[in-house]
DNA sequence: CAATTAAGATTACATTTGTAAACGAAGGGA
DNA sequence: TCCCTTCGTTTACAAATGTAATCTTAATTG
């Protein structure tokens, strides 16, 4: 390909504006920064710089309205919280990522759908699965001597 | 309680130098240099500039050995791995949590062990799951219309 | 038409992070 | 004892991030 790909990183406190503009699909600023005055104690002028930077990278595109602009999101929700929380995982210890997920799960409202969902993706993993998943936290050939 | 427990949080570079010790058990700074060369392409200065900020930021434990430090965790890993997740996962639409976990999941290489758990925690959730998180994106009564 | 308001753009500044060079002290070998 | 290798510490510097004031311009209002 041309383009080289590099994905767009959002950081926490834009995330905060991606998520008002997602749940809207549309949005002019006054929107955003009232609903988001509410949340948070972040003053006007911040929330139009975290704006500014989003349309920058590329995250949010803009329509001309009259004076203002109306935005939109440029990138899907569910794919930026499928690739943030895939890049935080994959930058683990390999091994031990199963038993992050348990804990994850644990603590997180899961709606019955999702779980039915989740138990299906499970066992259709589960013929194919390895009895262990090796560290990979050293080099090559380093073995990882995780034991207790 | 007294001291107000501010979390560590650890960069995406130190977390690299944490998984060392981690796996290791505990390690000198020559071991650690040693190992993430080879990973990544830092110099050595680069690699203690982050132990000396994990130092600093409380994730590492030093013990003098001779002229030099043996380095240990001061943080458990599967506690950091937990904490990580679930961190970047409060911060997204609780109504898409599910969905990402589902493509989480799909992606992940999991034991077998791993899989076995994740259906037990999630058949125990099952009988009280609601049927439907709602969108936590906007402030107080404002209805996260997020329809298709 | 003048004064006010509101929207976006520019500038600001401290902190964190990635990445590294330079420096100083302590041991080891000649 | 003197130099060189190591180790840890100090300093450096750009980019990203959190947080915000100021400025410019265009529209609203009297």
């Amino acid at each position: 390909m041309a383009t080289t790909e590099l994905a767009i990183t959002i950081s926490d406190a834009e995330w905060r504006v991606m998520r008002i503009v997602w749940t809207l699909g549309q949005a002019d600023s006054r929107t955003i920064i009232e609903l988001l005055e509410q949340q948070h104690d972040w003053k006007a002028p911040t929330i139009k710089t975290l704006i500014g930077r989003l349309v920058k990278k590329g995250a949010l595109g803009t329509t001309k309205n009259g004076r203002q602009f109306i935005y939109t999101p440029l990138i899907a929700e569910q794919a930026a919280m499928d690739g943030a929380l895939l890049n935080e995982l994959d930058q683990m210890c390999a091994m031990h990522r199963g038993t992050a997920l348990v804990h994850v799960m644990e603590q997180t409202e899961l709606s019955k759908t999702d779980i039915q969902s989740l138990i299906d993706c499970l066992a259709q993993k589960l013929p194919t699965a390895p009895d262990m998943v090796d560290c990979d936290c050293l080099p090559d050939g380093c073995e990882g001597s995780c034991e207790p």
